[in-house]
DNA sequence: AGTTTCCGCTTGCACTTTACAAGCAGTCTT
DNA sequence: AAGACTGCTTGTAAAGTGCAAGCGGAAACT
């Protein structure tokens, strides 16, 4: 690539910014999808097939993912996040939490996002570990903050099917 | 805009994910550029007018800055961060940082972004106290980050022409 | 008063990226 | 052997990006 200047802010924005990067990268730390059907079936925003092809393309080719073939299913592809895109949890945690003050984020979603952010690096830091410990090999974290941010995001969902409103349709 | 999903960190993408808004915040933000040919004029990646022109529409849009014509000069516009566009400095921060870390920076603004994160939150408090101050009219705080940067960023450039290497033709 | 410069854009055009729908080759299951 | 699964590719259209030129009005200069 031929950079368009030497400030780090642009050469972030070069890598993640465009309309998908971020958002694969979340499903695949947030929601721990590893391989192509995965991320394309759980979705949220319903990426095209050949957007998701040509982003695991492009992760892959900036160093924030490697694919790895399923030891017993030929086909199947792994991806995995290196240690460039687990560091990138201070930036999902500084943009989720500004995604849940300044716009129309849903509750049950918003509520990891809070969670995230009222830990603070603490909790970022455990959740790298477990990353980690998912995506590199490394031993188990005592803490999981997968399942804690699991477990807001259930009892958001749960306290919206006990007091629906009408903007919840 | 018709939105892909309430999640946060998408809703943040579908607001800040192309190649050039956040890099045009960042020059309102962190160099003070507030007319249009001082953006473009300051322009470190040279974004062309026509685009300049289509960022700055949509983020006074997306209620990121605000317009509003310079008394002594009618032609003039001045654009100004809105608190939503302050809160990102923790945005910035984790990006820069990360950016810094995995990706060829230069030293010069590499400590721009190294003295904002080392900072820490309390920092960013403070720098967005000065940004309300700048944009917003709030009373001035009594430490100018801005400024802080500003020496961070001479030193490093007196650093490098002092001992130049061979990388920095 | 008239010319020139400044300011904030707009226009035209080519190229790239994104988006949606369909299809396809190899693998696994039954 | 037949059908489904997996990870894509292809075709086509729309939207975004990039470059160069130009333009209407205000300000500055002489």
């Amino acid at each position: 690539m031929d950079l368009r200047s030497g400030c780090p802010i642009n050469l972030s924005v070069e890598v993640l910014g465009d309309r998908w990067s971020l958002v694969v990268l979340r499903d695949i730390m947030f929601g721990n999808f590893r391989t192509y059907g995965d991320i394309h079936g759980h979705s949220l925003e319903g990426i095209a097939t050949n957007i998701l092809a040509s982003r695991l393309k492009r992760l892959t080719d900036e160093g924030l993912i490697v694919a790895a073939s399923d030891p017993g299913h030929k086909q199947r592809t792994i991806y995995s996040l290196t240690e460039k895109a687990i560091a990138l949890v201070p930036v999902m945690a500084a943009l989720g939490a500004w995604g849940v003050r300044f716009l129309p984020a849903s509750p049950q979603f918003a509520a990891r996002s809070i969670a995230l952010d009222a830990g603070g690096p603490a909790m970022w830091a455990d959740f790298m570990d477990e990353l980690r410990h998912l995506h590199l090999g490394a031993p188990a974290p005592a803490r999981s903050v997968l399942a804690e941010l699991e477990r807001a995001y259930r009892a958001a969902a749960d306290a919206a099917d006990l007091h629906p409103s009408a903007s919840d349709d």
